[in-house]
DNA sequence: ATATATGCAAATACTTTGCACTCGG
DNA sequence: CCGAGTGCAAAGTATTTGCATATAT
């Protein structure tokens, strides 16, 4: 936890960018949710029972700016809604995503599955991945079940 | 053309629902700029021009409808927009796309890249697949040559 | 000290909805 | 004919921005 505060605080610094208390608490709380898919809404919800006088647009901001950073990915799934994902510990690519179209639940797949269809697009398309994303939509092993 | 049109009216009226003037209109201008990725204000405009009587909630709440039949796929490639793109003729599954983050184009992979992948991932999570999004961000083969 | 960051409120962007009117089948 | 569809304007969400003030380094 506290290493990974520092670690986001030198990559701050790197870019000349000030570690706040308020991108402190932010930062603290997508730790805390590490498996959620926060949206920036979300995210302020939970930041202000830390730090009440925190502002949306603070929150707005700080997302935008771990998203630069690459501390963050940042996802749609559909809805309107843009969700803040913590990109794992050492993590070359943004993991992979399985919604479930009846309850919605978000489940993530960290192994790296595009390796081989990224050389062949690569090489068939001279296009230069820099990242990528890829969702599953469908119905979650809980909902299977039933 | 007049082909897919009449595809798509049985389409309509199989879950019984009228194509309208307007309907037509969209499903042309659709049609007309496959390649595209239009919003909804794009397609709008568009059919601004054949039928200047048209609302922007008509054009809204007609691709809703196309999607749900699927004639169109509902796409966001991280911009705050929805973009929605015609179904290649037979395709079963949503086809994939390379944004270039220099120039902004968006390109077309047809062929299903995803085939051993989703297997994959229905026998190792108990994942029911019914639908997908692909998008990789790089650099495209154009920007690349400068 | 001072450039950067913040909070607030107002502005913007996108999308949906209510309702009276219209029209395709 | 009549329920589905439309246009318009108003309401909802989601996100961004301007600006005066506060603060991390």
């Amino acid at each position: 936890m506290e290493e990974r505060i520092q670690r986001v605080k030198e990559q701050l610094h790197k870019a000349s960018y000030k570690l706040t208390p308020q991108r402190e608490a932010t930062v603290r709380v997508l730790l805390e949710n590490e498996s959620d898919h926060l949206s920036a809404e979300d995210v302020y919800l939970k930041v202000k029972d830390k730090a009440p006088e925190i502002g949306l647009a603070t929150v707005y901001r700080t997302l935008e700016l771990l998203a630069e950073l690459k501390v963050v990915d940042k996802i749609n799934f559909g809805d309107g809604v843009a969700r803040f994902d913590l990109r794992k510990e050492g993590a070359k690519h943004f993991h992979h995503h399985m919604v479930c179209m009846e309850c919605g639940t978000v489940d993530e797949i960290e192994e790296d599955l595009l390796d081989d269809v990224e050389k062949r697009v690569e090489r068939e398309f001279n296009f230069k991945i820099l990242d990528h994303r890829l969702t599953f939509h469908g119905i979650c092993h809980r909902c299977r079940e039933e």
